[in-house]
DNA sequence: GTATGAGGGTTATCCGGTTCAGAGAGGGAG
DNA sequence: CTCCCTCTCTGAACCGGATAACCCTCATAC
């Protein structure tokens, strides 16, 4: 059984295919009574528009794209991205956009996708996430002059439209309250030095320790067992931090277990912050300290931007909400007892 | 800038549209030497197909949809579905077909999805999953006609295909090693009941536990408050378990972490077991035991026999492997000191 | 020398919807 | 009564490819 077609519909109402299109689609040029009669028998009969017909004729397609290049496990493991992608969803959605996703192994496969996607009319638009310095996938993307959203910071985002938030700002607050808490060694345990938020927040972890604290940064692969890693160096060393600021929450939790293992209490010896909230930071014992954001917020107001973009309209590089500090139970004041 | 199109490479390599067309397609009916023109001048202009031209002759979208009805909060913190992901991603992308993502908020938002993408000639086939008893999307979807695979259990699979893991026999497994290790009062800390695989889960713990030792059941909806609350309440009873089992490590993790508040000693006092492995579950001390399996490859299996279907094949019920005991720190012998 | 056939290409049509240029019908103004 | 305009609707072309059917040429077989 076909699925059936404004044909189909225009001989059971006895007018011709134009008059169904005009119909359906609101247009003026048939009558209120013609439409009405239309639209029950499309309704009736099931009628969807076929979308692949609709492109065909330079229409949008109605769907937009996200490559997303990280290791299976780690895009298991961090909420971060399902997050987003709901966030996302919830403005698609209301305006039948469909997300086309893809995960890839690396950013020449990534651009690879993007070309394919666009070249096949799959996609009106796409989401650039995870953003390097001289990141080459932004000059592709420049150069096919197709709609795209960068998740990052603009710096970085060459003529395309960007949303960030202002991790330097976070990066100040927690350092702010742990140097408050009478903390003088701090370390972080960062992600993945190439992407540009990491070295963002760097730089803004070294400037805000900068004649408060002694600071170190380590930078991993996200992963809890890195994280365990780095914790276990930090904490063996003679000048052992007395804080660690985490670039993600799994790392967080993996760093706080590696503290219980080798006793140093936390928040007594040592304080631990947790980038990205989750219920994991807080089901934890103790709950961790956490840089909170709304990222579905975040996904949302990227979706915005990228569906305003590819209306036509003129998307300047909007800031998000920055990070706030959630304080909890695994920081604390410095104990004396050294 | 137009996009280039087959008739752009015609006209440039002296020949008709037709003879472009089987030139791209490897179809007989040009010569070698003016098929290598052909494939010359389009990849020196960057052409690609038009999926919407080629989808309006009939052809295949190239694209299976998914629908996720989980809330946005759970969907981040669960590892499983952006695992299930990856694994069905590692297959369509070898064979350039895309996944289209849609998260949705009940089950008639979610059969309107399906609706609208097989009647958009959107998408090939879809997957379904987190099944229910007398699930109307089973039905539905039968009536459309689509390609599709289930991933969950065959017995309200109706004629859809489907794929599985057998979870009872994980569950024996888990209470054969419990009550070895002396255990003979178990909890089990279970997902949401309407599901199909809570409800094989429920009785085939009931059945393992008959005879052998107490058990109770309390079900939640997967999150660690939820998690938690169960656990606290198992806890304070005054028959309390000696072991527990949770149908996620979210909530297994939640769990241990109300153990220790409640100063309930694991695994001396208390062993624990989650469902479904991850570096979460690693990543806190004591390590947990933990049921696992390869989740990636069950999408990947899954996602094999979607093509295939849609390859007009026909596609049994096939059984994943069953998720096997990981035994960690979180479980031990009974301690009788009480 | 003619029939046969394969190789290499072309023309015409279709897929399902959109869009443009008109064509009738009906009504109001002059 | 005619002219013109608006309203409603239609035929035809088009989007970018796929496909069936047919045509021409040259080589081979008889």
């Amino acid at each position: 059984m076909k699925r059936p077609t404004i044909a189909d519909i225009a001989s059971r109402a006895g007018v011709s295919k134009v008059a169904v299109s005009y119909a359906l689609n609101g247009q003026p040029g048939v009558s209120a009574a013609t439409r009405a009669r239309i639209v029950a028998i499309a309704e009736e009969i099931g009628w969807q528009p076929n979308s692949a017909a609709r492109a065909l004729n330079g229409a949008r397609a109605n769907c937009v794209g996200l490559a997303l290049c990280r290791p299976a496990r780690i895009l298991g493991v961090e909420p971060f991205f399902m997050e987003l992608i709901s966030g996302i969803e919830g403005v698609l959605a209301d305006r039948s956009y469909a997300l086309l996703l893809q995960v890839v192994t690396g950013h020449e496969q990534e651009s690879e996708v993007y070309r394919r996607w666009w070249g096949e009319s799959r996609i009106d638009g796409v989401f650039l996430v995870d953003l390097h310095y001289s990141d080459t996938r932004v000059s592709e993307l420049e150069r096919l002059g197709m709609p795209v959203v960068v998740i990052g910071h603009p710096s970085e985002s060459g003529s395309l439209s960007a949303i960030w938030s202002d991790d330097g700002e976070a990066v100040r607050e927690t350092v702010g309250y742990l140097v408050a808490l009478g903390h003088r060694r701090i370390a972080r345990v960062a992600g993945l030095p190439e992407l540009v938020h990491t070295t963002v927040r760097d730089q803004a972890f070294a400037q805000a320790c900068e004649g408060v604290a002694e600071h170190v940064t380590v930078h991993t692969d996200y992963t809890g067992d890195e994280g365990a890693r780095a914790t276990r160096r930090l904490l063996s060393s003679p000048h052992r931090p007395t804080a660690i600021v985490y670039d993600n929450d799994i790392m967080a939790v993996a760093g706080l277990s590696v503290a219980q293992e080798m006793r140093v209490e936390v928040p007594r010896d040592l304080s631990i912050v947790a980038w990205d909230d989750s219920p994991l930071a807080q089901v934890v014992r103790p709950p961790l300290t956490a840089l909170t954001r709304d990222i579905p917020a975040y996904g949302a107001h990227a979706a915005q931007r990228l569906l305003a973009l590819i209306a036509g309209e003129s998307v300047p590089p909007y800031e998000d909400q920055a990070a706030v500090l959630t304080p909890r139970g695994s920081t604390g004041p410095v104990h004396l007892s050294r």
